[in-house]
DNA sequence: ATGGACACGTGAAGC
DNA sequence: TGCTTCACGTGTCCA
């Protein structure tokens, strides 16, 4: 038996150290803000810092999803909106804002609803607001009313949606 | 010089191997489909499945990015109020590795001011929001935070401006 | 036998 | 000064 061999196992691990040592360097370098570069250290910041991006890729695809709902909920606001369009009218109108209310945006996500209405004080506008969304079946879990300038009232409601509010049938 | 600090030594050196095999397990355990356990594979494949959800991320925020301006045009759109001096204030985060755009509206009647704002729910925004808004030196009559989807939140703030959010003059 | 992968003990270098 | 981290050579196991 030779001594080539074991020279060839000494090469060997030589290479193999080298290998997984550049491939140390190479996942430190897509790691940031990596302060110690102990090969400990990179390795736990490296699984660290997967699970973050795990939870981040995961958000953001929940949120995608629903943002594209949210988007249809904006798109069907028109059609619970009163007027819509009308520019050519009341451009010169200084004393302002009277025809733009009432102004509607409904954001949905899964099951809760987050309706916001910014309009004129009129009285029973709540109680208004509150039925006509009673009507769609939802149950109501919070609402604030803020009086602003006098003359309009911000109404924030969220509420969450039964499967009437989907399909229409009871 | 006794041989304990030799044993020593070696028992040092026994754990810290043991730290970072353990470091290779806990790495590996968070990287899907693995098939070579082998410690440069998991170094490679941690690599590449990193690069992978860091492009997954960019893609995602640059979609929710562009969903959310969509969102806002819309919104913008349908609106016929009187909008005047849109303030978009954006902070220089240290980190830099923050996304998706908050939602900001606001409302100016004489001296009441009525802010709204549709951000993530990250812990202290309502804090940052108040504190912000306390810099402008006026003052918070009504405030609402409301949570909604768990992953946003919806703020609505009323209050009375001073002489010093015109002049800036104390 | 042959090559690949691993853990071990040991000497050296950096705070 | 010790404590830590690293690379090295070596023995061993497995396909």
């Amino acid at each position: 038996m030779g001594p080539s061999h074991a020279q060839d196992h000494i090469i060997a691990e030589r290479h193999r150290r080298e290998k997984l040592s550049q491939g140390f360097i190479q996942l430190s370098a897509v790691i940031p803000g990596l302060k110690k570069m102990d090969k400990a250290s990179v390795l736990g910041n490296a699984v660290k810092y997967v699970k973050e991006l795990q939870e981040r890729v995961k958000a953001l695809e929940y949120q995608t999803a629903k943002r594209t709902i949210e988007s249809v909920a904006l798109v069907k606001k028109s059609k619970l909106s009163v007027d819509d369009g009308g520019s050519s009218s009341n451009k010169n109108n200084s004393d302002g804002a009277e025809n733009s209310f009432p102004e509607i945006e409904a954001r949905l996500s899964d099951k809760t609803i987050l309706v916001r209405i910014h309009c004129e004080n009129h009285k029973g506008v709540m109680v208004k607001v509150l039925s006509e969304i009673e009507k769609l079946h939802v149950t109501v879990t919070d609402a604030s009313i803020m009086s602003f300038a006098g003359s309009t009232i911000n109404i924030t409601v969220m509420a969450q949606a039964s499967s009437y509010f989907y399909t229409g049938q009871l």
